[in-house]
DNA sequence: ACCATGACTAGAA
DNA sequence: CTTCTAGCCATGG
């Protein structure tokens, strides 16, 4: 973007029920202390190997209403790829450890365990 | 309409 | 174990 457009908030500018409001939806549903992947989030959606587009979609959650947990979503082996994509640098971080997720070295240490797979838990 | 990019993933070498 | 390749599809130039 060569200059900011404030006429468009969303990234389409379209309608609300894109696809990028499913993803947020299936956001919003991971629990406290839980975490799933792009992945995980996109197989729900359908398309399992559409992850890169969740991820995109994560672009605008932080401009999204009511607010998203994109700090609860990481790639597939745990490691906060995102969290560069925050306002102060760190706070994903920050975020995951204060919900009781140990984070260690930019990576979840007990991923496994935190994981939230919303393909069966949510149903 | 075409090309490049991206907060990804699975499989092959 | 690491590195590479291909597939995915919305967005911007």
């Amino acid at each position: 973007m060569t200059k900011q457009k404030l006429t468009s908030i969303k990234p389409s500018g379209k309608r609300e029920e894109s696809f990028f409001e499913l993803v947020y939806e299936v956001a919003r549903q991971i629990p406290k202390g839980r975490v799933t992947s792009y992945g995980a989030i996109a197989a729900v959606l359908g398309t399992r190997l559409s992850a890169r587009m969740v991820g995109w979609a994560m672009n605008g959650a932080g401009r999204a209403r009511p607010k998203v947990p994109a700090h609860r979503v990481v790639n597939r082996v745990g490691l906060l790829s995102g969290k560069h994509h925050f306002k102060p640098t760190g706070l994903m971080e920050k975020l995951l450890k204060k919900e009781g997720i140990k984070v260690k070295d930019d990576k979840i240490v007990n991923f496994k365990e935190v994981f939230w797979d919303p393909a069966k838990e949510l149903i």
